[in-house]
DNA sequence: CATAACCATTGCAGTATGCAACATTTTCGT
DNA sequence: ACGAAAATGTTGCATACTGCAATGGTTATG
């Protein structure tokens, strides 16, 4: 026992210790989205974004399918696809082959909505890491893929809440 | 100029690779939040767990400083917390000093709430941590460092959006 | 072919949200 | 000290998001 409390083995105070960095990271990283999401947020609501996110990830899709990927129910996606419908930023057409399913994808005024957040996002969070040091970016990028690896793989519906995918 | 941006220079690559890297994590990162968040969501909304998040960490507030934080409009927040208060999860009442104001602030249950989802956030990261390989846990915590002191201190209200804090 | 399963849709109820208007209280300027 | 201005909480109104239950049409299954 080197360095461990009661009977915790070695290393416990590590993994505290990168929690705590790990939650600081993640504040930062979700103030980013919210700037990213403020820029279209005159267009579109948090929801609208969430679900054009899905579209724009999935491809087209029907409406059970669609409340399915964001875990609403499809009363509630239908009302959206609506109004969406009505802001020209996703189609709504009769499905070729089932004459029950509709099928709803995006317009290119939805993909664009898309586009530019997660430009905005990617381009903000660049320039945080470029005013890092050189040195600690080549750590960070194992470190990191090391923390998704132990991670496995999140369920889609939820890691849209903020709109990522 | 050393490595500068107009022909991009050696190690613009790095930070592509980087940034990548931040938005996997970011995204496990979130799914993590969704999660802790799924266990209350039978008694709170998202809504009025941020609300009550704020509280937490801000300690009592009026109302237009508590609208503040949640960046929403004072009547917004002035139902939430009418509807916070039927459910005893926050306590109003005049205010000692001004007549007008109205001091808001948790009350026992309210604070186990966040406490639940705080603690169960934290256990999950660690849980992922704990699975990393022991060199990468050091490597990871200096450089999420460096991440963070780039990007500075965000705005309180806006690492509000999934109840962080 | 009849029944079941599936799908989109609508009605209803409760929550969230912003804007504008108000009454009351405090502060400020003269 | 008094009146104007600002601050604060509150309510009315309109829109969006949400789930649950019921309905009608379409497809699959037996």
């Amino acid at each position: 026992m080197i360095e461990g409390s009661a009977d915790a083995g070695p290393g416990v105070g590590d993994v505290d210790e990168l929690t705590s960095a790990m939650l600081t990271a993640s504040r930062l990283l979700v103030a980013v989205a919210a700037r990213s999401l403020a820029a279209v947020e005159d267009a579109v609501t948090l929801p609208q974004f969430r679900l054009l996110v899905v579209l724009s990830s999935q491809g087209p899709a029907k409406l059970v399918t669609l409340a399915g990927l964001l875990d609403v129910n499809p009363s509630t996606a239908l009302r959206m696809v609506d109004r969406l419908v009505a802001s020209k930023l996703v189609d709504r057409r009769a499905s070729p082959d089932s004459g029950r399913e509709i099928r709803i994808e995006l317009t290119a005024a939805g993909r664009a909505v898309v586009d530019q957040v997660t430009t905005r996002r990617r381009t903000d969070i660049a320039a945080i890491v470029a005013r890092m040091p050189p040195g600690e970016r080549r750590a960070l990028v194992a470190a990191l893929r090391a923390f998704a690896e132990a991670g496995g793989e999140p369920p889609v519906s939820a890691a849209v809440p903020l709109g990522w995918e």
